[in-house]
DNA sequence: ATGTGTGAATCGGTTCACAGCC
DNA sequence: GGCTGTGAACCGATTCACACAT
């Protein structure tokens, strides 16, 4: 760690900030967020963890990439800190998303408000199927993945939602790299690769299922004896 | 979410399986069936690290929690892997699933028929909202969130899904492990606690794409940071 | 010759513990 | 006294590199 300037070389870029630090920055916002409305105005970071469910030590490294916002003896002031953690983290305006692929998954995230209410809405969705192109949901127009470059242009969109079948995702995924997009966020239950510099992120609810799954096997079948009442084949 | 020691002495570890690598192995399942349809008989740690997106080293060292199911000289053979590691997530059978909250995003998974096309069929939905318990959902039946321990023995559910709005995630937590789930996967952006031996896991979608959006700001922002200075220091 | 299985090295991230400031 | 900010210790996970099996 460099924490402090040295007189050797050192490269210009901006604070690095860690991944896993990153991930958890959007929920000490949402802690903020809900502190503020209760007009709570100074904040320790023993508190802050608790209720963003993490370590205190870690609340305080994970402030300090930001910048040295607290007061030795008093805390964090919530405003502040929700103000800097917010440009940081670029929600001072809103980031239209685009959705890809109108089947089960996309027309539940198209149905479902809360991205929106967040700051993220959806300014489009776009699927392959001509016989859907034309149609709306939640009140958007479905139009057809030919046109993402224009769809891109039109709302300077800069992120992509894959909601498509898995055999689609990559197709589409480079499709929207190549209207513009350099933020992907992937549904679609499929590797998906993009070009350097880009974003991708990935969520597959089935994964999570099965991540449970795991930890539900071990615990309701300790050696491999009692079985759940089920079909029970066993090798 | 440590495994409990049976009622051996101390058994040292010998079938301890990383939680990153558990957090994999849905990953390489879901490759693998891909090779099995296409009657691919053997795969190297190489090809399937390529289709699973990671390295090949971490393919060999997460198979290798598994047991010495590979060939030296030839790779690992597609069925038997499939099946060693469907066992081993406990995939031989369905897990029925329990849904709390109808509201948007409640809906949107129910509606969404993913979760039951992958072995976790959508057992029942709960509300504690009087006016919505009697409706369906993609033909399952609303009931009140005050029957969830008959809906759970019912059932034998053992994993529920929270997609409740943020202040009501505890409560119906609280009430789902009371109730003898004992596996939770929370969609509300909130935090919640469980029990010591439960399993927790969080999706938050709008936390992804504010992740997405701290990237895309960095990138769309050039500096616009005061300079490193060792006249500077901190504070 | 090929590709697994695994100790050893490495890396990133978390937690500890305390110096520094209010 | 109280609480932040941060080096240092620690821990888990990833990657390397090579012995070993086929």
């Amino acid at each position: 760690m460099e924490g402090r300037a040295a007189r050797s070389v050192k490269k210009p870029a901006a604070r690095h900030i860690p991944e896993a630090t990153v991930a958890r920055l959007p929920v000490y916002v949402r802690t903020l967020l809900g502190l503020a409305d209760e007009k709570t105005s100074t904040i320790s970071s023993e508190r802050l963890a608790e209720l963003a469910g993490v370590n205190a030590a870690q609340v305080r490294k994970d402030l300090s990439y930001l910048g040295s916002y607290g007061t030795r003896g008093v805390g964090y002031d919530v405003e502040y800190l929700l103000f800097q953690m917010s440009r940081e983290l670029g929600l001072t305006h809103d980031w239209p998303v685009i959705i890809a692929g109108v089947g089960n998954l996309g027309r539940a995230l198209a149905n479902y408000g809360g991205f929106g209410e967040r700051g993220f809405p959806v300014a489009a969705l776009v699927d392959a199927d001509p016989k859907k192109v034309g149609k709306a949901i939640g009140g958007i127009e479905i139009r057809h993945v030919d046109d993402l470059p224009d769809i891109v242009a039109e709302h300077h969109a800069a992120i992509g939602i894959i909601a498509t079948p898995a055999a689609a995702a990559q197709d589409v995924a480079d499709r929207m790299v190549a209207a513009g997009v350099s933020s992907i966020l992937n549904f679609a239950p499929a590797i998906v690769t993009v070009p350097d510099g880009m974003s991708l992120r990935k969520v597959d609810l089935a994964v999570e299922l099965q991540i449970l799954s795991f930890y539900q096997q071990r615990r309701t079948e300790p050696d491999a004896d009692r079985t759940v009442a089920s079909a029970g084949g066993e090798g």
